[in-house]
DNA sequence: TAAGGTAATGCAACGAAGTTGCGAAATTTG
DNA sequence: CAAATTTCGCAACTTCGTTGCATTACCTTA
């Protein structure tokens, strides 16, 4: 079910495209998942649980933050980036993302100065060669740097 | 201040390599400290907070232990491994980590049965072709899969 | 479109994780 | 060995995340 991408890239509005990437994930529609999968829509780059209390306003409870995020993880329409430290982040898997079976394999960018953690989709997630007996499934990359808006 | 791998390629003894290593570091020599390192050293892979506690035995107060592994992330005898969960490792720096300036390029393989988290030194870090406008000044990467141990 | 079943929300309470201040104890220095 | 400095342990506190349950919202179908 590679839905992500045909919505994305459809020119429907905001409105219609929450309620379409829901339904073709079996959530059913409620405030509290329009406003946060909306935040993720107009904010680029990924988000902690924090940054989505904050950008959230007072309008919802803790408990239903969590379980939002954890509903929007289990169906496949979010994945977490690995940090360093214990603030795990958010980000719209932008392609392909069957249910329980994430396909995030991509480069992830943290910017040192806005702080910011961006999906790079273009870069390809080179190879690792393990020493004998070691066998990969997954390979996670963060890049840390200068993005290109701080750049200037 | 390359000294980690001088210290641990020699023979001494470990009561001996502890205190050398915790000198070497400008650390005063206590007895939790002592106990710390020894677990690291004595422990092949990296560990959770959580991990020391349990090792280290009722012992310690938790806010000793917390102290504890950040002075050692201060002063360049431990660095973190990055988790796309809350759970953050920490492993020995085993090459020439300066303080304030960890040069952990090196690739982190967690296994899926075990659980164990080690750093592959053989391992060399890949080039990462990033768009245009972005610089990179460090890359971590992850790999998830089965370890040699739990191959047999 | 209204009714009823199902699912999500909010609240309260709880446990775990992490932090801070400060007096007591240990380590280092001279 | 004594003074100065650092570290430790305790207590109290904040933040983070989870669970159970009653209320509310959503979706279905008749």
């Amino acid at each position: 079910m590679p839905v992500n991408d045909s919505i994305h890239n459809t020119n429907m509005s905001t409105h219609t495209k929450i309620e379409t990437i829901l339904k073709h994930h079996r959530l059913s529609v409620t405030d509290s998942r329009r406003k946060i999968l909306n935040i993720f829509l107009t904010h680029a780059g990924a988000l902690s649980h924090g940054d989505i209390e904050r950008k959230a306003g007072e309008k919802f409870d803790r408990v239903t933050v969590y379980r939002t995020l954890q509903a929007f993880m289990e169906r496949g329409i979010l994945h977490t980036v690995p940090t360093s430290d214990a603030n795990i982040k958010y980000a719209l898997c932008s392609d392909s993302c069957h249910e329980g079976h994430h396909h995030d394999d991509h480069v992830h960018f943290m910017c040192r100065l806005c702080g910011n953690t961006t999906c790079i989709n273009d870069a390809l997630i080179p190879d690792v060669k393990l020493p004998k007996g070691y066998t990969s499934s997954q390979v996670e990359v963060v890049v840390h740097g200068i993005c290109k808006n701080c750049r200037k």
